[in-house]
DNA sequence: GAGCACTGC
């Protein structure tokens, strides 16, 4: 053991940290930088307290090699013959590849292979595991070998349960695990070797793994990773971890199993009446296979692989009928509870058929089998990128888990294995089983690696990349969810979500509620959707259950259905045993098992929040609602709405608008279904908020709501298409309207909406207010420069109608110019050019000035004298009367005031020589004129056409009679013409 | 009128 004294060389004080725990190393070496070593002190404190610190590290280090028990291999392992050979391996390379099948021994004695490495020493050997159950028995089997009780010098950890020890060698747990510790610790300080434990199963969690550990393993030369894997793909490992050209060995352990005999037994096929190729019925090829092994051998145990619980209990049916004799039919899924899982743990006196979905071919491990049937089939899910929705189809298993499934019996004899199709079939498959990176929504994995920061996904070193598709839409949805911005950087939202342990939308539930209020009902909610159904059903119970659970419904919604239950229960898990408890679960058809994960998750979000920094308050009380002449208690409609939108927040992509009696258009105009387990089923309305969205027989929605479509503007912004259609200027106002349509995903949330459209598009606004507001003189505002410029205007009009030609004022396009070249682009509306003005004046007035319009602006030509001449302002009729001429286009628009009443008998005085000072201009085309008071048999034969300019004559001096003969009226309006 | 199997800050 190292002395840590002044005495030692100062240049090697750094050299005793090798001996220090890993995760102390970081730490002390950089107190040591800080030290001054030219002018230190044996007495100086800083030394005192570093020296301790070394001291105590390599104290815990000592502790922990003494603490190492002797170790003992079971010699009829396969993996001990070669324990030798692998502790070598294991010194000399970072890397190992350990490749053997189920009953090689290697999960329980390769960490204590390590052990014998003289690993777990300066840090822990940690052991992966994909499921909790295994981590457990795999913990326990290595701890009692090593002769200590679990906890001790073996610990595990699996979700809600750490029993792991400070001096605790080997740490055993769930890959989920280690995942998160990297968010605390991105080194894996506390490790100095990590196992990765059926890698095969390429589960995105391992697959996540072994990028991180491929990046890790440069920044950290003393880590040994071990990778353990059945005999397929191999060399898959060996290729990822290959670093500077250096690649991991890959040793193969044989297992001890015994020969499996592999007989193809394809269904039969017929023709129908028209001629059509059926395939034989499933059952009926199982029920042949059972028949041939059963003349063979009619006491062993068989195992067959079904799809699901439907076609098991279909089969089971079919040989119950056929009366089998001395014989047990066992059902095995995962939905089912515990107890009826554990029947297959029993030896039975019976020849036992076990019917079990894919369960049976990694999960668990049913012992005794001597025959397995194989149909071939699985279901498996994908997410389809295309839909956005998540399919469960059956499909034909890959050669991999076909010979998985083989391989289920041979284990305490030889075996045989019937496959319900041909070799053909077999060698037509794939070789190994898609991996679940390439099948499931990657969302969760970016989130996390944003997170932690490992730089570009599509750089990231997985060892089987996903396809841009599939990227892009995890990015697509976590920008759904806002916690990435448009350039796809983390938002603080983000980083919320990040770090509760839920699927990013349902995290993103929970962070919405909190600014609803109602954080504590979204806690139990939230946990209740990311558990399995906490209601234990199965075909045989289904009415029974339902009616047991009719109370806990909630005509507005399937998600109040789990905070009704969840008060029920929460009272009920305070006050009894947990006997008692257990009884209560099973007459309400609840697993207690997920019962109890519900509550415990609620606690773990929790604690989760505090965290981030929110706090958890109470449930909100119910209030009493009377439905008929029953008292219910229930979520007030207040915080329904409140719950709601903040789930709605989650699954933006899962609103769905009733298309007709039967079904729904969801986003992106898909089809769907409410299912039927829904409380919503019979009720369909219009508009839905689904829970998940599954493709089975049909897409269907699962855990649905009925929602306002009106929540849904504010929560997607970000999300929501926007049409505007016919804009147009208002007078009332000042201001640009429109009418304004959304959609999200397709779905219309808003039909044809008035809006002001200046802030929605205010170049096309600017143009709108500046043509019908300044142009066209519509506005209604007291500037200046308006008023000005429409007296202006005005003035020059005058003009026009006076001298016939509707040429003078300049082109409205010019007036356009005008504005527009000195209005700012921002103003769109009265108001708006109002408060430009107001500050214009106080700040720069010459922009208001500028604004002025003068004649020469208006003005396309100069009114020559001439045209003066041909247009008078007054005529003299007869040398003695003074008229005023007044000029405008639009008959009708007389100056009453001005017309002078001429009588019958004046005109009839008039001589035609009276109309000389109809000048040529007044006689060109199109003119005419008329007097007023003319007799109406007259008038309408000399009325011009409305277009017809008119010319109306008002008397100068009116105590002047005026003489205009009839006759002369008639012949001027025709030369007029 | 109906769904495989797992996992976690």
């Amino acid at each position: 053991m190292s002395e840590v004294s002044f005495t030692v060389q100062k240049n090697e004080l750094s050299n005793l940290l090798d001996d220090c725990l890993i995760k102390d190393r970081s730490r002390l070496q950089n107190a040591l930088k800080r030290l001054d070593l030219t002018t230190l002190k044996e007495t100086d404190q800083a030394w005192l307290k570093w020296a301790d610190q070394v001291q105590s590290s390599i104290q815990q280090v000592e502790k922990r090699r003494n603490s190492v028990p002797k170790i003992e291999y079971d010699d009829s392992l396969p993996v001990a013959a070669k324990k030798e050979e692998l502790v070598k391996l294991i010194r000399d390379n970072q890397v190992v590849v350990i490749a053997g099948e189920t009953g090689s021994g290697k999960t329980t004695q390769i960490p204590k292979i390590c052990l014998e490495a003289g690993l777990g020493v300066r840090g822990r050997i940690g052991c992966t595991q994909p499921r909790r159950l295994a981590a457990r028995s795999v913990s326990e089997r290595i701890a009692e070998e090593l002769g200590g009780q679990l906890g001790d010098i073996v610990g595990y950890q699996v979700r809600f349960l750490d029993l792991v020890k400070a001096h605790s060698l080997i740490k055993v747990m769930t890959d989920g695990i280690l995942l998160a510790e990297i968010q605390n610790d991105q080194m894996l300080l506390q490790y100095d070797t990590i196992i990765i434990d059926e890698a095969h199963e390429r589960s995105i969690n391992i697959d996540f793994l072994l990028g991180i550990l491929k990046q890790l393993l440069l920044k950290r030369a003393d880590l040994k990773v071990i990778i353990t894997s059945a005999t397929i793909d191999t060399q898959r490992f060996a290729d990822h971890f290959t670093l500077n050209g250096k690649r991991p060995p890959v040793v193969e352990v044989s297992g001890r199993t015994y020969p499996v005999e592999l007989r193809y037994r394809p269904l039969a096929s017929y023709e129908d009446d028209a001629g059509n190729e059926i395939e034989q019925d499933m059952t009926i090829g199982i029920a042949d296979a059972i028949d041939e092994l059963a003349l063979e051998d009619p006491f062993g145990d068989v195992l067959v692989f079904q799809v699901g619980e439907r076609d098991i209990k279909e089969t089971a049916e079919m040989l119950r009928k056929r009366n089998l004799k001395n014989t047990e039919v066992i059902p095995l899924y995962a939905r089912l509870s515990m107890t009826e899982q554990q029947k297959i743990f029993k030896t039975s006196q019976k020849r036992r058929i076990i019917l079990s979905t894919n369960v049976a071919e990694t999960s668990l491990t049913v012992p005794g089998i001597k025959y397995v049937i194989d149909p071939g089939l699985v279901r498996i899910s994908r997410y389809s990128v295309r839909n956005k929705v998540l399919r469960l189809p059956i499909e034909k298993i890959s050669q991999a888990s076909a010979n998985q499934r083989k391989g289920r019996c041979g284990r305490v004899s030889a075996g045989i294995c019937i496959r319900l199709y041909d070799a053909e079939s077999f060698n037509s498959r794939p070789e190994f089983t898609d991996p679940e990176i390439h099948r499931t929504s990657l969302s969760s994995v970016i989130l996390t690696m944003a997170q932690l920061s490992l730089g570009d996904v599509k750089h990231f070193p997985f060892i089987e990349a996903p396809s841009d598709k599939s990227l892009n839409d995890g990015y697509r949805q976590l920008h759904e969810l806002g916690a990435l911005d448009d350039q796809r950087r983390l938002t603080p939202e983000g980083r919320h979500i990040a770090k509760l342990p839920v699927d990013p939308s349902v995290a993103k539930m929970v962070i919405e509620a909190d600014k609803n209020g109602v954080l504590a009902e979204l806690i139990v909610i939230a946990s209740a959707l990311s558990i399995q159904d906490p209601r234990d059903i199965n075909q045989t119970t289904m009415q029974a259950a339902r009616i047991a659970h009719k109370p806990f419904e909630d005509e507005r919604s399937d998600f109040l259905f789990f905070l009704n239950l969840w008060q029920f229960y929460e009272y009920q898990r305070r006050h009894l045993s947990q006997s008692k408890l257990r009884k209560l679960c099973k007459t309400n058809f609840l697993s207690y098992m997920r019962m109890k994960e519900w509550h415990e998750l609620t606690m773990q979000i929790e604690q989760s929040l505090k965290r981030i920094g929110l706090r958890v308050g109470q449930l909100h009380l119910f209030e009493e609602v009377t439905e008929g002449n029953v008292v219910k208690e229930r979520l007030s409609e207040l915080h329904s709405v409140a719950v709601h939108k903040s789930l709605l927040a989650g699954l933006l992509g899962n609103v769905a608008l009733r298309d007709d009696d039967k079904s729904y258009m969801g986003a992106r105009n898909t089809k769907l279904f409410i299912h039927p387990s829904s409380s919503l089923y019979k009720r369909k309305p219009k508009w839905l908020l689904a829970g998940e969205l599954v493709e089975t027989t049909k897409l269907y929605a699962r855990n649905n709501a009925a929602i306002d479509i009106q929540w849904i503007e504010s929560l997607a912004k970000h999300l929501i298409k926007h049409n505007y259609n016919d804009p147009h200027w208002q007078k009332k106002s000042g201001q640009v309207g429109a009418f304004e349509s959304i959609t999200l995903y397709g779905l219309p949330i808003v039909n044809r909406r008035h809006c002001n459209y200046g802030p929605i598009n205010p170049v096309e606004s600017h143009k709108l207010f500046i043509r019908h507001g300044l142009v066209e003189g519509e506005l209604l505002t007291r500037a200046a420069f308006f008023k000005h410029n429409q007296a202006l205007i005005e003035k020059i009009e005058k003009l026009e109608h006076k001298l016939r030609r509707p040429d003078f004022l300049v082109d409205d396009e010019v007036l356009y110019q005008f504005y527009d070249e000195r209005i700012p682009k921002h103003i769109f509306s009265q108001p708006a050019l109002d408060k430009w003005v107001k500050k214009s004046l106080r700040e720069a007035p010459e922009k208001l000035e500028a604004l002025f319009l003068t004649e020469n602006d208006l003005m396309k030509q100069e009114a020559n004298a001439d045209f003066y001449k041909e247009f008078p302002d007054q005529i003299q009729i007869s040398n003695q009367l003074n008229f005023a001429v007044d000029y405008h286009f639009e008959p009708g628009q007389k100056r009453d005031g001005l017309i002078y009443n001429i009588p019958l008998s004046t005109l009839n005085l008039l001589q035609e020589s009276d109309f000389e000072w109809l000048t040529p201009g007044l006689l060109k085309e199109k003119t005419s004129f008329y007097i007023k008071s003319l007799p109406k048999q007259l008038r309408k034969q000399f009325i011009p056409a409305p277009h017809y300019s008119e010319l109306v004559l008002s008397e100068m001096s009116p105590e002047k009679p005026l003489k205009v003969a009839a006759k002369s009226l008639i012949s001027i309006n025709w030369s007029g013409r």
